[in-house]
DNA sequence: CGCGTTTGACCTGCGC
DNA sequence: GCGCAGGTCAAACGCG
């Protein structure tokens, strides 16, 4: 773990984890997401997750997403790490996150070789390497992953989602589920899966882009509180 | 009855 | 070519 800001820490992965202090105290966190540029090519926003009460409970929080995080009790902006779908950068952390490597055996001189032993789960093989190995390959939707500590696997994020699919993955105690959402014409999907060193922690890896706003039926009607206003903002 | 979950079968791609 | 592992499908089932 490499120190940063105050209550903020940058783990072995390269994500960002925002701890509560002292990390026992339930009490919910709440955060000011500054909307990037980058935010519209993910699946959803981080904002959403941070206003949700299941994920503010959570007593520790990781984030792979666009924009930057600021705690609410600190003025200090923490810029998180935004990875394209065909960076290195985003190969190692979707790697990580959807295949369960650990940072122990993961290092970036062998980047390539996970990236190919993987990419048909991960799917981001940059695009050299793929002219490399002169495959087709399909193209697929931006992804990416982040994790929470969590009893519940399955975090609301404002969109309804159906499950097509469990799969008992190689090494690991935990299945992991996969999700797709229910709106028509939407092809967005998850994954969600634990962590096998610590089943405490869950790992959610999505994969493409709403082309709809979260269906949140009754509290769009109920609630008008400016959050709602925020967070439809940036949706 | 409609919708969501479960789960075994099947498909696909990679490594050997 | 074969085996393995991840990902998806779809029928059966459960629940409200």
């Amino acid at each position: 773990m490499l120190p940063s800001a105050a209550g903020v820490v940058f783990n072995q992965l390269g994500f960002a984890e925002v701890h509560e202090a002292p990390a026992m105290e339930p009490s919910p966190m709440s955060f000011t997401l500054h909307p990037s540029p980058l935010l519209h090519h993910f699946a959803f926003s981080p904002l959403a997750l941070f206003q949700n009460p299941t994920f503010a409970a959570s007593s520790a929080v990781a984030l792979a997403g666009g924009g930057r995080l600021a705690s609410s009790s600190s003025s200090s902006v923490l810029p998180l790490r935004v990875f394209e779908a065909d960076s290195p950068a985003y190969t190692s952390h979707a790697n990580q996150c959807s295949d369960g490597i650990s940072a122990n055996e993961y290092n970036t001189s062998n980047n390539i070789t996970v990236n190919q032993k993987s990419h048909r789960v991960s799917s981001s093989l940059s695009v050299s390497a793929m002219r490399m190995k002169k495959v087709k390959r399909k193209v697929r939707e931006p992804r990416f992953c982040f994790k929470t500590m969590s009893e519940v696997d399955v975090l609301d994020d404002g969109y309804k989602w159906r499950k097509y699919g469990q799969k008992v993955v190689k090494n690991t105690q935990h299945p992991r589920s996969y999700y797709r959402c229910t709106q028509d014409s939407c092809r967005v999907k998850k994954r969600v899966e634990r962590l096998a060193e610590d089943p405490r922690m869950v790992i959610t890896t999505y994969e493409g882009r709403h082309a709809h706003s979260p269906s949140r039926d009754e509290d769009e009607h109920t609630q008008a509180s400016s959050s709602s206003k925020l967070a439809s903002f940036l949706w």
